[in-house]
RNA sequence: UCCUCGAUAGCUCAAUUCGGCAGAGCGGGCGGCUGUUAACCGCUAGGUUCUAGGUUCGAGUCCUAGUCGAGGAGCCA
């Protein structure tokens, strides 16, 4: 019996006769030799048909096979450095072939570049495309890796909700739903509260889903549905939370080189980037980063740059920022003790620095930006209650919340890590939409 | 919410500073080719130039309004 085999596979069936099954990528004919580029969901590999090996009439089909027809192919390997294909380099020499279905011709997907709009609207199909199958196939590994680290780290993943009663930070727009008798239910943009009161049950905690924001954001880094993984630890501070980060972001990194070369390498990613990507990160303060931008901004001829560039002490980042930050370093790099004012009610004071809080992000190389923001959180129930009077936020909503200060309260800190951000920083993509299989967008629910 | 840009064949795009016959490649169809890499060669079909007005002898092109989209700011992961 003929071995059927994944094409990813394919190098350790040089010699023998293999059963390939897949869709019809690509036909090259000549005369009275036929290419068909394979793919099975593993990779794509050419098989090649000449007219004399087969029963007459059946090179005749396999000469009009339209792309995308569904196929069984059964042959001898063989290594090829002229075989193109993912991983490449071996071929299937065409003995039988089986047409499960021809497909019809009026397939939109043309083997070249197309306009984003259309790609969009044929994401269903775009999917099938070399690009597309490598950037999601490193999606899944990112998210396996991020699984495999925390799970044998001493994390317990936890299902936070997605339905929730009301924001977890006030600032960002949430999408409602009505929900029976109690009035509206939210789409959570976050389960970090909740994971709060997880830890004091199981310690170190992570939950991972999608989380929703109807932030009117239209940029390449922007989606309104993506995944996010948020770990949060007890006994933990800004330091240890720093240390974890890395370790965390160096495993995932590695482990996408170790599992993906192919794929990276057929997005023509540049891989010694992601082999410089292991702990320690450099670290550097808010204030210094600030200093760092304004000096950068002195130094730059470029008037537009000038404007972009312009920063005083207590301002967020934009990404005109965080991109002249990262672009100094090779590595994702931590910046730490941000102003107290743009970020959210529950992080804790910097000791001695009331305007500073122990918050910190993990900016990516090569201008991708924020992938993670955390922070160390207030432990001191009477700080938390008046940080919700200043936020002007309900005590009401946050009654369970408050109670957690009150029994057992300790330091503790987490953050969150966006998924499509990551991918995109480990393919080396434009735009975030190609890193979800079907990206939701201000402007699109569709397909 | 603001700024900028765009919309022409199924797709990607042309169509001359300054208005004058609607074009090419890919994809489809037909034919040719035993090593193609988005193959190549010949033939062929394929158009309400986003919508509605306006200027003009004449508008894809200029003007007005609108629709849809893009990426950037803000906000954020």
């Amino acid at each position: 019996m003929t071995p059927i085999i994944r094409v990813e596979q394919i190098a350790d069936y040089v010699g023998q006769e293999v059963t390939v099954r897949g869709w019809v990528y690509n036909r090259t004919d000549k005369g009275k030799l036929v290419f068909l580029l394979v793919r099975d969901g593993s990779g794509f590999v050419q098989c090649v048909a000449f007219k004399g090996d087969l029963e007459p009439g059946l090179f005749d089909q396999i000469v009009r096979l339209p792309q995308e027809s569904s196929v069984v192919v059964t042959g001898p390997v063989r290594a090829d450095q002229r075989a193109p294909g993912i991983p490449g380099g071996f071929e299937v020499g065409v003995k039988q072939i089986e047409i499960v279905q021809a497909a019809d011709e009026d397939y939109p997907m043309a083997l070249k570049e197309h306009g984003v709009d259309f790609a969009l609207d044929n994401r269903h199909l775009w999917l099938r495309m070399p690009s597309q199958w490598a950037i999601l196939r490193v999606r899944a590994t990112v998210i396996s890796a991020i699984r495999e680290w925390l799970d044998s780290n001493g994390f317990v993943g936890m299902d936070t909700p997605i339905l929730t009663p009301a924001a977890c930070e006030g600032t960002t727009t949430l999408f409602e739903t009505p929900y029976f008798d109690e009035g509206k239910a939210y789409l959570a943009q976050s389960g970090q509260l909740y994971n709060e009161a997880n830890i004091f049950s199981f310690g170190k905690v992570y939950c991972f889903g999608p989380t929703f924001r109807a932030e009117k954001s239209k940029t390449r880094r922007h989606l309104t549905e993506f995944w996010m993984v948020e770990p949060e630890m007890a006994f933990c501070d800004l330091d240890q939370l720093m240390e974890l980060e890395e370790q965390f972001v160096g495993h995932i990194v590695q482990r996408v080189l170790k599992e993906r070369t192919p794929e990276l390498k057929s997005l023509g990613r540049d891989l010694s980037k992601l082999e410089k990507i292991t702990p320690p990160f450099p670290r550097i303060s808010y204030d210094d980063a600030v200093a760092m931008i304004d000096q950068m901004r002195a130094e730059t001829d470029d008037p537009e740059q000038k404007e972009l560039l312009k920063i005083e002490w207590g301002m967020d980042f934009g990404a005109p920022h965080e991109t002249a930050l990262t672009n100094r370093f090779e590595k994702p790099v931590f910046v730490y003790g941000y102003p107290t004012q743009v970020k959210a009610f529950y992080m804790e004071p910097w000791p001695g620095r009331p305007e500073v809080c122990k918050s910190v992000d993990l900016l990516a190389p090569e201008g991708y930006g924020e992938i993670t923001g955390g922070s160390e959180r207030i432990s001191s129930p009477d700080l938390l209650v008046e940080r919700l009077d200043q936020h002007k936020l309900p005590h009401e909503a946050f009654k369970w919340y408050l109670e957690l200060r009150r029994f057992g309260s300790v330091p503790h800190s987490g953050f969150g890590m966006g998924v499509e951000r990551t991918v995109s920083w480990m393919c080396g993509i434009e735009h975030i939409r190609e890193a979800i299989p079907f990206p939701r967008t201000i402007k699109r629910v569709y397909p």
